[in-house]
Parts: C-alpha cells; structure tokens; sequence
DNA sequence: TCATCAATGATATAATATAACGTTCGAGCC
DNA sequence: GGCTCGAACGTTATATTATATCATTGATGA
C-alpha cells in the first residue's frame, strides 16, 4: 500500500547524499531556465546548504553556514534569499520550528505536508491531494476560501521507533 | 450541510461577546476545577484577553494589556501564563502567525485545524475527525506514528468575501 | 555608453522567546 | 497558629528570529 504522494522521505543513513543534492539543484535550476527567475550564486548557495543538511535549517544556521565560506552575510542576506527560494516554491519554511527544508516537488503546485520526526528530527514531506482536498472543502461547508494551508505533524518515524522499541523489547 | 466539528467560528459583529467571553472562562474554570489546576488570577486574566480581542493575540499584546491593567510584566510573566494554557489545552498557538487564540472545546482532547480570515484577522476553529485521521493514516502508511499536528488555512471567510464581492459587483 | 532595475551589502532595530535565580504564596501537616 | 514544601510569580538578562532602510553593485537592454 505505498503511494505516489510522498516528495521526499526519510533518508537512511546510506543513501547517496552528494547525488541527492545534486539532484535537487539540477532541478530547481532547470525550473528556473524555464520561468526565467535567476538562481543567483547566493541562491543557489544558500539552497544546496539547506539540502546538503538535509534537516530543518534556522535562517541562522544558514547565515554561519554561508560565513564559513568566507562571504560577509548578515541576517538580510539569507533572508532574502530563502524569500526567493519559498515565493518560488523550491524550499518550505516549517513554521513550527521556524525553519526550512528543500520542497521535494519544486516546480510542481502542492501544498506540502510535512511529517517531523522527534527523534532525528528529519522530516519527509508529502503531497497528498486528499489530505488537501478535505481541507479546503470542510473550509468550503463553512464559507471560507482556502489559500495556503501549513500541515505539520510531529511524531516518529519508523526507523527512530525500530531503534526505541529494539532497546526496549523483551 | 452543517457539521457538528466547528468549535469555533467566524463573530460576525453582533454577536454577544461579553457572554461569549464568560462561558470561555466558565467552562476553562470548571475543567480545572475537574482536574485540579490553578486556574490563578493571572491565568485567568490572560485567558479572558485573548478570549476578549477575540482574534489572534500575540504575547506582547498581551503583555501590554497587562501593563494597562496596572500590573507590572515582564515576558516570562505572558509566556508562563500562556504556556500553562497552551498545555491544558485552553489555548492554541497558532504556529503561522507566532500568536495564541482562544481554545473552543477547552478540555476535549482533539486537534485543531484553524481558518485564518486574512480579511478580518478572525480564525475559526475546527475539531474534525476525518481531517486528523486522513493525516494520521496517511503517516502511518509511511511507518510514521503522529503526535500533535498543527494545520492551519490562510483564506477568506464569507463574511470577507462578500464584502469585496459587493464592491467589485456589477 | 548609459539608464535602469534587481540583487546584494551594510547598519540598525524590531519582534518573539527563554534562561536563571530570587521571592511570595498557598496547601497540607505538626 | 506556625512550618515546610513546592508551585507560581517577579526580576534581570539574554537568546533567537526577522525586518526596515538606505547604499552599492552588477546585469540587461536602449
């Protein structure tokens, strides 16, 4: 019973993290080659950051991020960098961590929803039409017109719990 | 078509706030009673300001209404008032909008979905089963076991729209 | 070449939230 | 009543997240 509504899932240790981000800017600046939005050198920095940790990134931790590199940034820099990246649907902010993660379907309309692990605090986003269909109807029965909806769920993910019931079983 | 899972809706002008805020307090007075919480003067306090502006209220409103009344506050004074509150679930906060409004069914366990009228500023509340449950399964499908979940709609509510409509009308 | 506008640099400050420690207050017990 | 204890609250300081504003740079097209 797998779906075809998950855009980016948890990631096992082992996946090939280094052809994953590449994938991922290849994408988004293939998207940008299409609409002509300019995925300047910040940009595109400040995007691989976010997937090169491949967790919930704090605008601050990108700012030390991008000072590491030696570039003089302050907190408008990355600011406005991750506007662009989230007007333009290539990064989510989770707003229940006041953070953000690489949109696992850019260029593609969805509402994201966003499942947070607690333990390793990675995050898988899906893109189920059902779960936004009910929303904006149940919305739509009481004469509200849905825009944007956030949907964070926090929780565990399956390996986090292996790991948990492991230690703890008979 | 109505459904029985909105706890709280969008208050067109009219209605009787005062007695809308009395029964908030009452019923948040009478569960602690239940459950042996303090429901302190300053608890309370809070709980009747955010019941009273009757729309999103963020802590340092708060903490000003505070002010206003005389009594001296510092931040930790709102934000302990509002993380009790918030734990006993007689508050939300609603993550989009870094602000806390009113609890409709205060006392019932359930998970919140909340319509932000970005017209009026007013939220609605509601405690719909099929909404958390569609999430829910759909989580566990991907071995995710879900805790709390945070949705939140931004949108316009009827009440908004039909004013813009009647302006733009023919 | 120049005009223009988007992007970025740079400084300052706003808005939201918590850490840490001291003081008061109230409930239960003697 | 007086004690003890812990929860609530007071108080100071600081951390974290975000934006306003104006100057500068740099790409693009007339």
């Amino acid at each position: 019973m797998t779906d075809g509504n998950v855009l980016s899932g948890f990631k096992p240790g082992g996946h090939d993290h280094e052809a994953c981000i590449a994938a991922a800017l290849d994408s988004v600046s293939a998207v940008c080659r299409e609409r002509g939005l300019r995925l300047t050198p910040l940009r595109r920095r400040v995007l691989e950051l976010i997937w090169r940790r491949h967790m919930p990134s704090g605008a601050y931790d990108l700012l030390d991020a991008l000072r590491s590199d030696g570039r003089r940034a302050d907190p408008p820099t990355v600011y406005r960098a991750l506007d662009f990246l989230v007007e333009n649907g290539f990064v989510h902010r989770l707003e229940s961590l006041s953070a953000y993660v690489g949109c696992g379907g850019p260029g593609r309309e969805h509402d994201g929803q966003f499942l947070i692990c607690r333990g390793c605090g990675q995050v898988a986003e899906l893109g189920d039409p059902a779960i936004s269909a009910i929303i904006r109807e149940k919305a739509h029965a009481l004469g509200f017109r849905a825009g944007g909806q956030t949907v964070e769920v926090t929780g565990t993910c399956g390996e986090c719990r292996g790991r948990v019931e492991g230690r703890h079983a008979s």
